[in-house]
Parts: structure tokens; C-alpha cells; sequence
DNA sequence: TTTATATACGATAAAATTAGTCGTATTTAG
DNA sequence: CTAAATACGACTAATTTTATCGTATATAAA
């Protein structure tokens, strides 16, 4: 129930453990040694960051990642959704289909409470939380 | 990621639905045969509901539930909590131990984001979300 | 030019959580 | 009495999340 998914935790940790290293590259491999997480999630999660500019990638030995100067500014509601596709308290805000047989009373509440999660997130970035 | 539980989805249907019938005893039979949803488990989520004085139930034939006034001023944050235990974006935020090895650097980041949900829903009750 | 190290990415397996069902007890109107 | 309703615990099924595996590609350094 309104839990982050661990993607979204190592992401955090990731990130921040770049700010912190500044311009260094750090692999993916130091990271997960450092804080005994799963590598090969771990690889997949910077991969995405990677693909949406949070974090520049190197390749080959001494390779690895650094955040870009847009990490900083990204909004917790873009990093969500760049690990786990769009936020939603419910399948249907997004999908279409309802389950419901004759009608749904709760299209409104739901409605409701998405936006209100939705513009919290849009207005944190990373930095705000840090 | 973030999504609520048809506990709590169900119990929102049965609120709202209560609401609607105001003094008229409703019950979980009605509701689930109404809505398409599963009897059981709508019993359980109503049998919670009641235990924290959200409805008030009849037993019996004829029997069934209706809405108490404490109803519409129930803020989002009791509903949930009620229905599925403390409201946090990771369970080390209200249980002890943490997975990571040496240090977590994402104590600060989780708290600001739970708190943040926490206030959200705090200050939101089912009569806003109607 | 070969080797070792690193990212990239899809497929699959394991674990955990959520959703749903079943059985039995209790209450009470008719 | 009986039927209809809530109450509650145990169990099973389904879904989602988490983790692993295999293979490809890039590149620094020997």
C-alpha cells in the first residue's frame, strides 16, 4: 500500500551517492558492494537513469556513472515515472476499463487524490529532499 | 508503486455508496452484487470499518450497515491506516533495521518524502474528495 | 590485437504481497 | 425455529515485485 518499489530506493541511493562523488565515475559494481544491494537490478535501474539523462554512463574499464547537471533539478514525480511509468494510486487513472459493474462512485475521489499526490510530487525535486 | 489496495478501494465504494443512503441500512450483500465486487473480502474491509466507528453495523435480517457522523471528517491518512496499518513509502520508516550495509544515505530523503505524504493526507478528508 | 572490465538489454525464476475463498460462530427479525 | 446478516480466522490463488542469468557491445590497457 503506497510503498516505493526497491528500483526506486537504489535509484535514490545511487544518485546520491554520485552527488556526492562529484565528477568521478563510480560503477555499478562499487555501488552495490558499498550498500549490499543487487547488482544486476542495480544495473537495469541506472540504465533508465541513464536513458533519461539523470546520470551520464562510460563504458568500458575504469567506466561507470556520474549524475548530469540535471539530476539536481529533476522532480520526484519524473524520476518515478522514469523507473516505474506513471504515477497512479490506481490502474484505471490511466488505463481505460473499469471493473465495476453498473458504475463507478469513485471516479472522483480517486481523481481527487492522484492530483493531489501528483502536484506534491511535481514540486520536489531531488534537492528539496536532501 | 504507489497504488492502493482494493481493501481500500472497496471500502471507499461502500462509504461512498452509504453515503448516498444516509440512514438506510445496506448490506454487504447489496453492495457487493451492486458494485461487482467480491463479498468476502468487502466484509472483512467493512468489518474494520466498523471497529473504528466509521459505520455502525446491524446484525441480523434486515441487518447491514450505514454511515456514522464520523464518516465525512475521517481524514484520508485514518481511512487508509485503518484499513491497511501505517502510512510509509518504505517499512523502515515505522519498523527497525535497515537491509543496507555500511550506511543508508536515503534516511533524510525518505523521511521528507513520508512526511510529505503523511501531511498530504492528514489534511484531506472523504468529504473533500467528493 | 587480445583481454578484462564495464554498460545494455531481454528472458526467466524466485519471493513476497495482495486478492479472494472457505468454514464456522454469533446475532436477531420474523 | 429458521433464515439472513455480521464476525473472524485459516487457507489458497493470483499478481506483482525482486532477483538472477545469458549474451551482446564498447573500450581502456597490456
Amino acid at each position: 500500500m503506497l510503498k516505493i518499489t526497491r528500483k526506486v530506493e537504489y535509484a535514490l541511493i545511487a544518485v546520491r551517492h554520485l552527488e556526492k562523488t562529484s565528477e568521478k565515475l563510480v560503477s555499478v559494481n562499487e555501488i552495490s558492494k558499498l550498500y549490499g544491494i543487487p547488482r544486476e537490478l542495480l544495473a537495469k535501474t541506472m540504465q533508465k537513469l541513464a536513458s533519461a539523462n539523470i546520470v551520464k554512463s562510460v563504458k568500458g574499464p575504469r567506466g561507470g556513472y556520474k549524475t548530469t547537471n540535471k539530476a539536481a533539478n529533476t522532480t520526484l514525480n519524473d524520476f518515478f515515472e522514469i523507473l516505474e511509468g506513471p504515477t497512479a494510486i490506481m490502474d484505471c487513472y490511466f488505463e481505460s476499463g473499469c471493473d465495476h459493474l453498473t458504475n463507478c462512485n469513485i471516479r472522483t475521489p480517486i481523481n481527487k487524490i492522484n492530483n493531489s499526490i501528483r502536484n506534491l510530487f511535481d514540486n520536489l525535486t531531488l534537492a528539496d529532499i536532501s
